[in-house]
RNA sequence: GGAGGGAUGGCCGAGUGGAUGAUGGCGACGGUCUUGAAAACCGUUGUGGCCGGAAGGUCACCGAGGGUUCGAAUCCCUCUCCCUCCGCCA
């Protein structure tokens, strides 16, 4: 959520912002008559409930029979019309509120305007685009050849999506989950955290998941529980409401989660393969930090993503999002991009956003910058350290073998116990 | 799933229709005293909205939402969450 009193005195930066976003600028002025027309009313009714307190103070002191009646019955008519204009009032609110819930975050100014994705920028590349001297096969191929992924029994059991990850497979993925969280808790200072993966429908308005996002949420509709589809909703919930101590920030947690996404959106896209997929699972890096601090801290937090793609031994590089391509939620995104040279493509494995105050408007999470200050919105930050399943096809694309075997990367083998092959699901 | 009990400020805990946010204690902060500290004593100590340049004024908030009333922490209804016991269970 925007601040309203930004959006009052700098109408026009909104609309730009809007405008760049490829969003009607003329939201703005709903927001801003709603506005005009909430204070209007709140004024009315505050002083109609300003008399009504202090008559009621004074009727208990009268005496007079007579005169307390009178009074008694002049302010049943002031609660009246109090109730009227608490009605419009409610109204008024409720779409005001409405209209803030549905206002995307501003861009920061570093960030490129364009209309699409096509402007996004690559900032930089890392490693050498591997050379086979055998035509690299793609993961959906190597998988079930290896034994390792079975889509055929996923579907089975769960429709289309879905796969099953079996014997070393199954392995690899428990130890780049187990390594990644190691690296971050153990290097780059983060505390694990194990959130629910289920979530009430306010943490999904916290996160700003909702309104937009509905349409890819699972819900379970008999209890009115939400299944997440990242880490970062529960993790935003996790200070819902709290005022921290300036001394606790930043906070810098990751989670391991499974995520869940309907994926309407991306009817007949990427059906190969485990790249998209109802249910994955991911590493999840989250900050919250005070304002000063966030842009530094997104910096650190795409580093700390970056070295596991660098110790993975795996080519990536890190692009911008450009205005018209920003997510809901964000002010400024990095993508981190692993080459995939069996399916010949940059698979996104992570996605790094300050959202600056935006999710804790809308969650209320605050710190107090010194004792007896007044409370400030933090900033949160998230970022994927990484998203496994595409770090899978990376893994197992970029270190394939010519007989169809695939070499454990180093950095992964105490967590595999000491495998070095993987040959089949037996490994 | 069944039965019962709860939800008040940073924490504990009073308060069942009308006084400066809503006793009191703890904690925290400031001060007096002291070489310093402790103790003692005194004081301060919630959040948000609106009007205002400010001083200040005003409204709301006692789990949430409705209702009754001139007036609700207090009475009524609905919901949520927590606790205890029983049942089931990884």
């Amino acid at each position: 959520m925007l601040d309203l009193a930004f959006i009052r005195e700098h109408p026009d930066a909104v609309r730009a912002a809007l405008l760049h976003r490829n969003e009607n600028p003329g939201r703005v002025d709903h927001i801003l008559a709603q506005d005009a027309r909430r204070r209007e009313l709140l004024q009315e009714v505050e002083e109609l409930r300003a008399e009504r307190n202090r008559v009621s103070k004074e009727i208990p002191q009268l005496k007079d029979q007579a005169a307390r009646e009178q009074r008694i019955a002049q302010m049943r008519q002031v609660g009246d019309r109090i109730a009227e204009l608490e009605e419009q009032l409610r109204q008024v609110e409720a779409e005001l509120e409405k209209a803030m819930l549905d206002m995307p975050n501003l861009p920061h100014p570093s960030v490129p305007v364009g209309p699409d994705e096509t402007h996004n920028i690559v900032v930089r590349e890392w490693g050498k685009l591997p050379e086979f001297n055998f035509e690299p096969v793609p993961h959906w191929e190597l998988g079930p050849e290896l034994g390792i992924i079975d889509f055929e029994r996923g579907v089975k059991i769960a429709g289309s999506r879905f796969y099953v990850l079996r014997g070393a497979g199954a392995r690899l993925q428990r130890a780049l989950i187990s390594w990644m969280l190691d690296v971050h808790t153990r290097e780059h200072g983060y505390t694990e955290v194990y959130p629910p993966f289920i979530v009430k429908e306010e943490c999904m308005w916290q996160a700003g998941q909702l309104p937009r996002l509905a349409e890819n949420i699972y819900h379970d509709v008999e209890d009115d529980v939400w299944f997440i589809g990242t880490a970062e909703i529960p993790l935003t919930g996790l200070h819902h409401d709290e005022i921290l101590d300036a001394e606790e920030l930043p906070l810098r947690y990751v989670a391991y989660t499974a995520c869940f996404r309907r994926e309407k959106m991306s009817a007949g896209r990427d059906v190969r393969g485990i790249k998209r997929g109802h249910q994955f699972d991911k590493v999840e890096m989250y900050k919250i930090t005070t304002p000063e601090d966030s842009y530094a801290e997104l910096e650190a937090m795409v580093e700390d993503a970056l070295d596991i793609c660098r110790r993975l031994g795996v080519p990536h590089r890190l692009v911008q999002i450009c205005t018209g391509d920003l997510g809901f939620h964000s002010s400024k995104t990095y993508d981190i991009e692993m080459w995939a040279p069996g399916c010949g493509e940059w698979l996104e494995v992570s996605s790094l956003s300050n959202c600056e105050a935006f999710q804790a408007r809308r969650a209320n999470i605050r710190y107090r910058p010194e004792p007896g200050a007044k409370p400030r919105f933090v900033h949160t930050l998230n970022g994927s350290g990484l998203a496994l399943p595409r770090v899978m096809i990376a893994v197992l694309e970029n270190y394939q073998q010519a007989d169809g075997s695939i070499v454990v990367p180093e950095v992964l083998r105490d967590w595999m116990g000491g495998l070095e092959v993987i040959r089949g699901a037996s490994g």
